[in-house]
RNA sequence: GGAGAGGUGGCCGAGCGGCUGAAGGCGGUCGCCUGCUAAGCGACUAUGGGGGUAUAAGCCUCCAUCGAGGGUUCGAAUCCCUCCCUCUCCGCCA
C-alpha cells in the first residue's frame, strides 16, 4: 500500500509507475475519489464540531436549571445531515481504500523498464552447465526409475500437481531443508523461525496476497489461508508493533511448506515437480531501515546464492523488468537454476524489495531514535532457496548415465554419509 | 465443546452517561538543586487525519480513536447488541 499522499501530492510519479509496469489501472478515478473523500471529510467534521459545541451547551444549560430542548432539536437537526454526509464518506472511503489495496508498489529507478520476461535482464551466470555422453533425462522420469518420487501416489492420496518423496528422495530434500536452515543461521546470521502454515485474512492482506490474489490462495472452511509462502506468517511476525531502532535489522529464516491453488496456470508445468499445490521452502526475510533496503537486498540474494554454489549448481542472477514484476516489490532479483533433463532455467528463488509498503498494510513501524516518531519499516524476503526445485535439479545435473544421482558433497554428512543414490532393484 | 474473567496511552492501572483524550504510577525528555552519583523539586511526555499559518522546524484550530463493528442518547471509555482476541477452570486430544 502506498501512502495515500502521494496520490494528492505526486499523481504523477504513480502515473508514470502504472506505465512502466503496463499496469491497468484506473488512476483517474482514485484522484477523484481522493478529492471527494477531502470535500465530504471536509464537511463531515464542521458539523461534528458543531454538534460537540451545541451538546456541550445543552449540559451546561441542564446544569443551570434552564430549557434545553430547542438546542436538543437543533442538534438532532445537524444529526441528520451528518448522518447522511457520514454515510457518502464511508461510501467514498470504503472505495478508496479498495483502490488503494490494488494500486501496486513503484519500482526503483534502477529497475529495467519492460513488458515481459523477455525484457528481464541475466545479471551473471554462476558454474558450468554439466556436460553428458548421452542425452539427460528429466526428474520425473529419474525419480520414478530410483523409486524416490511418487507422482502417482500423490495423486491417489491427494490430486493432481502433487508429488510425494519416497526413501532417499524424502531424506535428500530433509537434507537440503536442515543444510539451508543451518547455513543461514550459523553462517548468515538469522534467526530460525518455525511458524503456523494456516493464516489469518489480516496477515495475507498485509503481505498484499489479499485482496487482489485470493485465487490464488487455498481457503479454510474456518476462514483461514494456508500460507502461500513463509514470507506471510514472517513479514507479520511484528504486525502492529513499534520496533526500536537499535534492534534493526532484524534477519528470520524460515522452513515451511507452500500451498498454491496455481489457478492461471492450466497446462503449464503439468509433468514433474516444477509447479505444484503444496512444495517446500526455506525463506529469508529481513526487517530493516529505509535507509538499507538495497545494501540488505544484496546480501540476501549473496545467502541464496551461498546455498546454490555449496550445492555446486550453475544458476544465473535475473533483475526482473517493470512488466515482469509483482504486485507488491519496488524490485526483483530472481534466482534461476539450469535444469539439464529439462534443458531450461528455472526459478529456484525470488528475492525482492517492498520498502515501507507492506510495513504500511502491516502498520510495522520503528523509532530511530528513542524518543522520535515511529516510522514505517522496510520488509524485503526471498527464497533461500526452494526445496522442492533444488531437489529436482540436483536429479537433473547430478544424474548418471546407469540412473543413480550422485548426492553433493555438503548434503552427504546430512544423509548419513550417503554417496549416491541407487535404484531400488540395486539396493536389496 | 462447557463455565467464568478480561481487553483503556510506551508499560501498569483507575474511571462505569457531560467538567475524561482520559486520575495515579512506572518509564522517558528538559530544567533546577548537587563536589560526583543517588535522592529531591518543577515542567513536559498517545496516535491518525483535516484546515490555517510559516522558507522549514514549528505554531494555532478542528475531527476521530479507550479490542472491532453496530445501536440507544442532544451527548458514550462508561448503557445495549454482534463479532474478534487473551487468560483461568472443566472436557477432549498429538
Amino acid at each position: 500500500m502506498l501512502d495515500r499522499r502521494i496520490i494528492r501530492e505526486e499523481p504523477q510519479k504513480v502515473r508514470e509507475a502504472l506505465d512502466k509496469r503496463g499496469c491497468d489501472f484506473d488512476l483517474d478515478a482514485l484522484i477523484e475519489l481522493e478529492a471527494r473523500r477531502r470535500d465530504l471529510l471536509q464537511a463531515v467534521e464542521a458539523q461534528r464540531a458543531q454538534r460537540n459545541q451545541i451538546s456541550e451547551q445543552v449540559a451546561q444549560t441542564v446544569r443551570e436549571g434552564g430549557d434545553a430542548e430547542p438546542l436538543k432539536q437543533r442538534s438532532i437537526e445537524i444529526g441528520r445531515q451528518l448522518a447522511a454526509n457520514e454515510q457518502e464518506l464511508a461510501e467514498v472511503e470504503g472505495r478508496f481504500d479498495q483502490m488503494m489495496a490494488e494500486l501496486p508498489n513503484i519500482p526503483l529507478d534502477e529497475v529495467p523498464v519492460g513488458e515481459s520476461e523477455q525484457d528481464n535482464v541475466v545479471m551473471y551466470e554462476v558454474g558450468e552447465p554439466p556436460k553428458f555422453d548421452y542425452t539427460p533425462r528429466p526428474h520425473w522420469e529419474i525419480g520414478e526409475q530410483l523409486g524416490i518420487l511418487d507422482f502417482d501416489g500423490a495423486t491417489r492420496m491427494a490430486g493432481a500437481r502433487f508429488v510425494t518423496d519416497v526413501g532417499a528422495g524424502a531424506t535428500l530434500e530433509r537434507a537440503l531443508i536442515n543444510f539451508m536452515l543451518d547455513t543461514h543461521t550459523r553462517k548468515h546470521g538469522y534467526t530460525e523461525v518455525f511458524p503456523p502454515y494456516l493464516a489469518n485474512e489480516r496477515s495475507l492482506f498485509g503481505t498484499a496476497n489479499l485482496p487482489k490474489f485470493e485465487d490464488d490462495l487455498f481457503k479454510t472452511t474456518d476462514g483461514y489461508y494456508l500460507i502461500p509462502t513463509a514470507e506471510v506468517p514472517l513479514t507479520n511476525m511484528h504486525q502492529g508493533e513499534i520496533l526500536e531502532g537499535d534492534d534493526l535489522p532484524i534477519y528470520y529464516t524460515a522452513y515451511t511448506a507452500c500451498f498454491r491453488r496455481e489457478a492461471g496456470a492450466a497446462g503449464k508445468d503439468t509433468r514433474g515437480m516444477v509447479r505444484v499445490h503444496q512444495f517446500h521452502k526455506v525463506e529469508l526475510m529481513k526487517f530493516v531501515k529505509p535507509g538499507q533496503s538495497s545494501e540488505e537486498l544484496e546480501k540476501l540474494v549473496k545467502d541464496a546464492e551461498v546455498i546454490l554454489q555449496a550445492l555446486e549448481l550453475p544458476y544465473r542472477r535475473v533483475h526482473l523488468c517493470t512488466g515482469d514484476m509483482g504486485f507488491q516489490p519496488r524490485q526483483t532479483f530472481d534466482l534461476e537454476v539450469y535444469c539439464a533433463g529439462m534443458d531450461r532455467w528455472l526459478e529456484i528463488s525470488s528475492c525482492s524489495q517492498y520498502g515501507d509498503f507492506q510495513a504500511r498494510r502491516c502498520n510495522t513501524r520503528y523509532r530511530p531514535q528513542p524518543q522520535a516518531k515511529p516510522e514505517f519499516i522496510h520488509t524485503m524476503n526471498g527464497s533461500g532457496v526452494a526445496a522442492g526445485r533444488t531437489l529436482l535439479a540436483i536429479l537433473e545435473n547430478y544424474q548418471q548415465e546407469g540412473g543413480t544421482v550422485v548426492i553433493p558433497e555438503v548434503l552427504r554428512p546430512y544423509m548419513g554419509g550417503l554417496a549416491e543414490i541407487l535404484p531400488r532393484s540395486l539396493l536389496s
